[in-house]
DNA sequence: AAATCGTGTTTACAACTGTAATCGAGGCGC
DNA sequence: GCGCCTCGATTACAGTTGTAAACACGATTT
């Protein structure tokens, strides 16, 4: 998928993959009514322009759709991860964690995390 | 600087960051031909929407102007970045890092200089 | 049967993007 | 002085994005 998610789709495709089973756009609009104040005409659009660009099916369920992503959530987040940091960090990651770090953008938690995970890199 | 940037409009950022000093409209075009096959009319437009953004400035000098960057890079590029890990992932760092590693977007070089990192950032 | 409701489809419309061409005016060459 | 070159400024124009409203049509309610 070389396919761009506007940052508004993205909001669409989010409440599918939480979702974890297909939704009616009824259902997303209202999973979405939480954190945007979208209305159901605009998750309409929404779900109509990812169609188009091919990155969630929808089935016929009688009167309606039933919307489901059809790229997994890891595979489009580790595509943009990749082109972010290849973009701003020419590909390096460390350069990433150093300007997070300088600017206290990492807990203790993550710290720990991030340590445990390149140990387990290495073995 | 709550300002977005454009994915072309960065290329134009970049070549300014880079120069370290302020450079022509024609001075910018020659170091972007290199990667981008944009006439000058083209860089001439993006200078002038940065402008009028705020992210640069532009002195007279006599008949033309020199442009320099407004933010600096390091601003930007932390902005961002918390920004896309805000939105990937919730704001944790780790699980970017798991997602590259994952799909061996981690070479030796860049595991030890964060490792290095988070070594100094406990001290 | 008529009014209403829920759905997908079509249309709207301004702002932003990518990519220029054109215009107006000062300088330079001859 | 007259044409040409260089600049910035203005205009162009199609595609994307955000945010909907309008429309068509079958289903449900009254």
């Amino acid at each position: 998928m070389d396919v761009r998610i506007s940052e508004a789709e993205l909001e669409v495709m989010e409440a599918l993959w939480a979702a974890g089973q297909p939704l009616t756009a009824a259902e997303v609009a209202d999973q979405i009514a939480g954190h945007r104040g979208w209305s159901l005409a605009t998750v309409k659009t929404m779900l109509s322009r990812l169609a188009a660009k091919g990155v969630l099916t929808h089935k016929e369920d009688g009167r309606r759709f039933l919307y489901s992503p059809a790229i997994k959530r890891e595979d489009y987040v580790g595509h943009e991860s990749r082109r972010f940091v290849e973009r701003m960090f020419g590909g390096r990651l460390s350069p990433l964690v150093a300007r997070l770090a300088e600017e206290d953008g990492l807990d203790e938690k993550d710290i720990a995390e991030i340590e445990a995970l390149l140990r387990e890199l290495k073995s």
